[in-house]
RNA sequence: CGCGGGAUGGAGCAGUCCGGUAGCUCGUCAGGCUCAUAACCUGAAGGUCGUAGGUUCAAAUCCUACUCCCGCAACCA
């Protein structure tokens, strides 16, 4: 059997349709996933959407339909999305569910045994948009000195009846999981903001709404629903069978990683442990919040109308260049900027020139030189031996990157196109169309270190762009099941008849309307 | 003193935690090759690493002060 690895993204919240960002989190989750399945473990990815709460109901009062509908028209966008951008998921979870609805309640129950969950009235400034809260302090004043929340939207004075959740009791133990665990929360940036503010003090947080009912219902308060985050965060059990907790669950969970953005770490990083450990549930083994995408620099909105749907940009420009410019160009746990113009020169340079073009030079000298079968090499030279020990080198340097908990995604991809580069430049040196001439054997000698060095590289590369990959290990004649990490000490065979080259990685132009950037 | 991120050759970025010849991609220039997707290879020019101090044999990297830019509200990861 082998080790499981459980990763998640975060569960989308429907009420648009899924942006860059969220198919940012997806790509980034997916070859997390994709390469620990081929360093032969046991994965299992679970992604899905956050249903409930008030924005759902306003948005869908404001569509004039009803609340469910909207929440299946767009999970399906995100399922959507999953497909076309080849997220090979084991799950698909949404929160209105009712097997999500048993695990929200089965969790809920568990802290209230613990003694954690107790009922108080809570009052002040409310405004029902924002659905939140605010101290006197907080407000401001509007047209005629009417009071405004902070984001100027109206509050009225509520007195609600609440659940709340002793929060106020973890801070210690959080703290201490931040100590022991370092590695809990990535990047360390991270890390630093949430310490500080469970630092600061940690109050009873309220956990039930009582202003609407899209929600799961609290068990035996009639009138509550579970604050959002409650039953949003409790997905992530409920994608391995929780509250079942034998089979699945007790294989896959606690998860290894949950993979979220930047703005959502508190709710991972303090509640959600919180939350586990008063149900007494094994908590998960990190939490990393990467960073956001800029348009150009700047954050993208509607208003100022930079807004990009990453399907387009799959159809546009290929869904392997949008995801590998996406984990290669971003430093993993920062913010990254994309454009069209980025993306078409970072593609062309490293896919189409450096890799694609390596392949086609030396498989079409083997289609017409060696009767288009992997020639057999003679013994290796010591360019060619430094070539193989390079690639040896190469993993094990991308292991060390995607291993340890930091995912160093664009830096393992980093080393990758070095090594292509490296490959090319070997290519050149050996100039096998010269040698054609002078000693055919040695010539084919240099074909097949090129054909095994593109073979690795592609095996390489198989969690970043899966299709392209297998693209390429068809045109060296692999087999399916002969692709995966411990496939790359097997060298290709030679003598194998190989198909037509054909090109895998088109050269992108760059759209009309851009050139300008 | 609200919190955080950033300032490195023309552009975009690594490197900063654990001080020791400043690295990558794109762009520019020169040469090479002609197997290949106008691609590939080689070489060159170009940076006193925001400013001012300090520590040190040695600072992009550590310390102090300062300047400037950007997020932390919305439809967002």
């Amino acid at each position: 059997m082998s080790e499981p690895f459980y990763i998640t993204t975060a569960i989308s919240y429907p009420n648009g349709r899924p942006h860059i960002g969220h198919a940012y989190e997806a790509i980034a989750a997916d070859a997390i996933a994709r390469y620990f399945r081929l360093s032969g473990r046991d994965v299992r990815l679970i992604t899905g959407t956050d249903e409930h709460g008030l924005k759902m109901v306003q948005t869908a009062r404001d569509a004039g339909v009803d609340t469910i509908k909207l929440a299946d028209e767009m999970s399906a966008y995100f399922m959507e999305m999953c497909d076309k951008l080849n997220i090979g998921h084991d799950g698909f979870r949404r929160t209105t569910e009712a097997a999500h609805h048993d695990a929200s309640k089965a969790l809920w129950k568990a802290m209230e045994a613990n003694g954690d969950l107790y009922l108080d009235r809570y009052e002040g400034w409310y405004s029902i948009r924002d659905e939140a809260f605010y101290a006197e302090d907080e407000l401001i004043a509007g047209e005629g000195g009417v009071k405004l929340s902070p984001q100027g939207t109206p509050v009225e004075w509520t007195a609600e009846e609440t659940w709340f959740f002793k929060l106020s009791q973890y801070q210690d133990k959080l703290l201490k999981l931040y100590e022991e665990h370092p590695e809990f929360i990535q990047p360390d940036s991270r890390r630093n903001e949430v310490m500080r503010f469970v630092e600061s003090g940690l109050r009873d947080l309220s956990v039930s709404r009582t202003s609407f009912d899209w929600g799961v219902p609290v068990p035996g308060s009639p009138g509550h629903v579970m604050y959002v985050w409650v039953d949003a965060l409790t997905t992530y059990m409920t994608g391995v069978g929780y509250p079942e907790t034998e089979g699945m669950f007790a294989k896959y969970w606690p998860a290894d990683l949950h993979l979220i953005g930047k703005d959502i770490v508190r709710f991972h990083a303090v509640y959600w442990p919180a939350f586990l450990m008063s149900a007494g549930l094994p908590l998960p083994k990190q939490v990393f919040g990467h960073g956001f995408l800029l348009n150009r620099g700047e954050k993208m909105s509607k208003s100022v109308g930079n807004v990009v749907d990453p399907m387009n940009l799959a159809e546009q420009f290929g869904v392997d260049q949008l995801r590998y410019f996406l984990l290669s160009d971003v430093v993993f746990g920062k913010d990254g900027t994309y454009s069209a113009h980025a993306i078409v020169t970072k593609t062309n340079a490293d896919l189409a020139n450096n890799f694609g073009n390596l392949a086609q030079r030396s498989l079409s000298m083997i289609a017409k030189n060696c009767g288009g079968k992997i020639p057999s090499p003679g013994a290796p030279s010591e360019a060619d031996q430094q070539l193989l020990d390079q690639l040896d080198q190469c993993f094990a340097d991308v292991k060390s990157a995607m291993t340890g908990g930091l995912f160093k995604i664009d830096h393992a991809l980093d080393i990758i196109r070095e090594r292509l580069s490296a490959t090319n430049s070997y290519f050149a040196d050996q100039a096998p169309w010269a040698l054609r001439k002078t000693d055919p054997a040695r010539a084919d000698t240099v074909l097949y270190h090129t054909a095994e060095a593109i073979r690795q590289l592609a095996i390489m590369l198989r969690w970043a762009i899966p299709e392209s990959s297998d693209k390429m290990l068809d045109l060296l004649g692999q087999s399916s099941d002969a692709r995966d990490f411990a496939h790359l000490a097997t060298p290709i065979q030679a003598g194998i008849l190989l198909p037509e080259p054909k090109g895998v990685f088109p050269r992108l132009e760059l759209p009309n309307d851009e050139a300008e950037d």
